[in-house]
DNA sequence: ACCTGAACACCGTTCAAGT
DNA sequence: ACCTGAACACCGTTCAAGT
């Protein structure tokens, strides 16, 4: 009640899209859940992409939020590392309509989104460089490593959660196993940039 | 004319796929396009869901046939698994729609749109085991390898394509550009467990 | 400031017919 | 076998009111 109308149906639209995905979630359906008329929404949000980016916005503050505390708890900056990188994927499996949503292209401009979105980056830029400086990922451009990093943990996770992941059951890799696959070979690869007589191609 | 009307449906729904993405292609207009009426498609397909699957399924038929061509004319096997990677992220950017759409995830059973995509990751897979003789890709399971390769494509390219690849001007790296890194630690470590005295962590 | 009911244009799908 | 027009239930959005 205290929550307030805005909260209400922003709860509500995240329930339905966990429910059925991005088309199950409907203006009407959503004022419904939150005890309002089917045009109350737009009282609050410009439309229904404005309901779904405060959605999507709201998730990634969550994120964001998680990494922090998942920074803060570890007992070092490489299993930092691997514990934000399999969260990420657990949490593409487990709610595939949000992760999509999140990470969708926005027609939209969202001040609100945008900033969470440069929140949510910076924190694995911080943690990637701290990693670095431990020896445990080659050197170089922090951002441009935590790109890569992210980009695996986001392809690997969309194609599995799509089901295009080791399609027969041959050898089905699960997400996380290429996040290991991943990081192994950046390991490698950094302890190889420190031995001797080894030296990366300019 | 001779094409028949069940191709011709295909390339509206892809030809208002390109202009406005998945809302943009509606059965009525989807018609309207193909010269027939707002319901003869269900005389072709089972629903709008079946026409996209047919759309999809044209789609990664025809990257197969791209990817088999790439490999013939290549000079190694290196260079052919950076050209599939290369376009692989260039058609993501190229045409968004199609590309979200072909690797969605589907509610529907369409042995066409399986096929298609089993034949596509099985000329990766054999493209990996080359490049993997030659010496430039670390040894193992080329499925699992291949895997990591378009996993990092696929992330990379769904990323930049949604705008949320190096938000800020900072240090805006290309899903190219990840590619070629992804490819370079992977030579690296290649080279790594090959250089005498220093052996992968079992 | 917030909410409501009626209305409009649109869509996916079904059905009874037509050839 | 393929196509059509009418109809049904649904949706996003707008508008004139209400408190």
């Amino acid at each position: 009640m205290a929550a307030g109308t805005r909260d209400a149906l922003i709860g509500a639209a995240a329930g339905l899209l966990d429910g059925g995905g991005v088309e199950a979630v409907t203006l009407r359906e959503v004022g419904r859940l939150a005890g309002v008329s089917h045009n109350a929404p737009y009282k609050h949000f410009a439309g229904k992409e404005a309901l779904l980016a405060a959605v999507a916005a709201r998730e990634l503050t969550h994120r964001t939020a998680l990494l922090a505390r998942t920074r803060a708890r570890a007992t070092s900056p490489d299993e930092a590392l691997r514990t934000v990188m399999y969260d990420y994927v657990a949490w593409a499996l487990e709610f595939p309509a949000r992760f999509k949503l999140t990470f969708g292209a926005w027609k939209i401009e969202s001040p609100e989104l945008a900033a969470a979105a440069q929140e949510a980056q910076a924190g694995l830029v911080e943690l990637v460089a701290e990693v670095q400086g431990s020896g445990m990922l080659p050197p170089g451009d922090p951002a441009r490593l935590s790109s890569l990093l992210r980009a695996l943990a986001h392809g690997a996770a969309d194609l599995a959660a799509a089901g295009h992941l080791g399609a027969a059951g041959k050898s089905r890799a699960s997400p996380a196993d290429l996040v290991d696959d991943l990081i192994g070979y950046l390991r490698t690869a950094a302890s190889a940039s420190e031995a001797p007589g080894l030296t990366r191609p300019r």
